[in-house]
Order: C-alpha cells, then structure tokens, then sequence
DNA sequence: ATATTATTGAACAATGTGTACATTAACATA
DNA sequence: TATGTTAATGTACACATTGTTCAATAATAT
C-alpha cells in the first residue's frame, strides 16, 4: 500500500545519504554542517529541508536504514545455523564486517552515539533470552547492562580495528570473559 | 612559585564553572551556548573569552579539575585501607558517590565523554596492575578494553540511578561478573 | 499533452561565535 | 593615600549556520 517514491525523491535521498556517510567517514557528527552536505550531495538547500526536518533526522534515518538492513535483511545469510549466545554473537559481528563501510563510520567516532542505541536495544533483548546461561549472583537488571555495554564495547573496539577481526574468535572471547 | 590569582579572576573563574556545571544539570552540552553560560554566570562575553578559548576549553578545564579534585585530592579520605582490587573500586564509587552533584551532571548524559575519557586512563592503570587477578584464556589487551569499558558502563549505570548506591556492594557485583 | 510534484536558487530573519577596543573598576604596592 | 597594573565591561562588528519562504523551472506520471 505504500506508494512508490519519485525517481527524482529517490536520487536526492540516495545522495544526500550518501553524501552524509562519506562526510561521516572523516568528520564528526558535530562539525558536520548542512552545508557540508548539500554542497556534496548537490542538491539545493530547500530540497534538504523538504526531506529532512533537521540534520538530527537525517541521522536518525540513516542509522534506522542501516539497523534495518543489517539486523533484519541479510543477517539470515549468515552461513550456518546459529543456535547459542556465543554463535548469535559471532553472527552478528560477521554481518557488522561485511558492512565495515558503514559500520566504522557509525561506530568509529563519537558520532556513534545514536546508532548505538539501536545495537542496545537489539542486544538487550538477546542477553534477555540467555539471561540463564550466566549464574551469578548478583541482581539480573545489573547483570544485563553489563553484558549488553560490555559486548557494546567490545564492537567499538572493533571498529576502532576497522573490522579486521575474526568474528568467532571475538565471540569467543566474549563469552570466556563473562562467563 | 605560581602566582596567586587576582581575586577577580577566581571569582569570575568560579562564577562561570558554576554556571557551566549547573546548566550541565539540566541540559546536554552541545545544547549549552556561551550566552547562557555568561547568562548565568552574569559575566561579559570578553570576560568569559579572555579566561576560555571556547566552550571545549571550559569543559576541558572543568574535567581536569573535578578529576583532580575527586581522584588525587581526596581519594585518601576514603575510611578503612585498600588492598584488593574490589576495595579499590569501591573506593573509587564511593568517592564518586561523596561527589555525586558533579558526577550526576558529567556522567549522567552524553556530555560525559570527556570527562569518562579521564575516568578511563586511571581505571586503565589500575586494571592493569591487577590483570594477573583475572585468569582468563583471552589477549590482554581484549581483556583490559573490557574491564575498563564494562567499568565505565557501571559507573554510568550508577549515575543514571542518582548514585544511589551502595558502592561495596557494586564494586562486590563487579567482580563477580568478571571472575 | 497536461496536470502534478520535486527541485532550484535566492533572499530572509534569527541565532550563535569569536574579536576588538575604549572605558571603568578593582587590585597590589610603596 | 596615591599610583601603576590588571581585569571586567559593554558595545559593536564580521562571520557562519540554521531553517523558512516563494516564485520559476524541470521531471514525472497518467
């Protein structure tokens, strides 16, 4: 029932996208200004404003793109089954290195903040379902929002390594850590 | 051999810190402009440049003194000896807790960067000292970025509850999930 | 071929940044 | 108390950024 965007909507949204993520690559969210990115994308000023209301929704477009194509899209072509934490976890640090493109320019600067949160809510479900795989004594609230921040951290580090990583051996890792 | 500053300045100095730290109660950094802060501060606007190159250079200044303030002033106020590593942890909360007004403010949002990045090298001498404590079958350097960083996650989490805590029983909570 | 819709560029007000400078007030010292 | 030094003030300024408006133009769907 949704109808088809314009070709013409779908161009100047591809390119101010793209010209936000290339800007991403080497600059703060911050310092990036709307100039910035209709001058790259070259697309008018209004145009900008009649398909994003700020530059905070542009971001918040961008990261929920992103989310959506990793987490939901191609995270089913992993290879293999994936039944338990630490195979789910490898799963998705595979899927974060096939889009290393992006996923550098997302997490890699401070900018990350926002995409972050997404990946939090994600994991927070995960741990949720593998709450009883860890039996420590300590309270479950405590316990999760140190796995979801600690694996968090564990993606910013690799990210700061541009993804040159082995996805199970990080997994692996993880889990020898927390368990 | 350093000159005493004019009471002027220090009053100045101090209105402006002042000013800055309570706006951070209530508001993000990036949100806060010079004219608010000089607002509160009731200073003039030469008067905050000639003390702070920028904004940055105020939260920098502002970052560096409660550090100093909280980790190498009063750190040895702490009742009782630190030994193991959980007291120290401890320790560290429970001074963070004694100066709970100006954490709440640095941590609690995302304005906390900076003053975390502090946060970070101190906590990443002191896991450093201690990585014998942990025997895990993984590379130091992965261990180390987790424990500093979950730490980190903890020391938010506990900001975003008021810091009302109880720091030995956090600090107790740590270690467990580490071990 | 025509009606619709997106893009454009230019101009605009509003807000914020950082600097300059002459004037005034507070300070230290003798 | 008198004097030279230093800090604070306010005003004004150039400049950058934001977000809006609008009439003219080009691309699109039918």
């Amino acid at each position: 029932m949704v109808k088809a965007m314009d070709r013409r909507q779908r161009k100047t949204r591809e390119a101010i996208f793209n010209a936000f993520r290339e800007l991403l690559e080497k600059n703060r969210y911050e310092n990036i200004t709307v100039q910035d990115i209709i001058d790259r994308a070259d697309v008018g000023r209004s145009t900008f404003y009649s398909h994003f209301e700020t530059k905070d929704a542009l971001l918040k477009a961008i990261c929920s793109d992103i989310f959506d194509h990793i987490f939901r899209g191609e995270i089913c072509e992993y290879p293999g089954e994936t039944h338990n934490l630490q195979e789910k976890l490898a799963h998705i640090l595979w899927h974060l290195k096939a889009n290393k493109k992006d996923i550098i320019g997302l997490l890699g600067c401070e900018s990350g903040e926002l995409f972050m949160s997404y990946i939090k809510e994600y994991l927070s479900e995960l741990f949720k379902m593998h709450l009883k795989d860890f039996s420590k004594d300590v309270p479950q609230d405590f316990l999760l929002n140190h796995l979801v921040c600690s694996f968090c951290a564990t993606l910013k580090w690799c990210a700061d390594k541009k993804m040159n990583i082995s996805p199970e051996e990080i997994a692996r890792d993880f889990i020898r850590v927390v368990s």
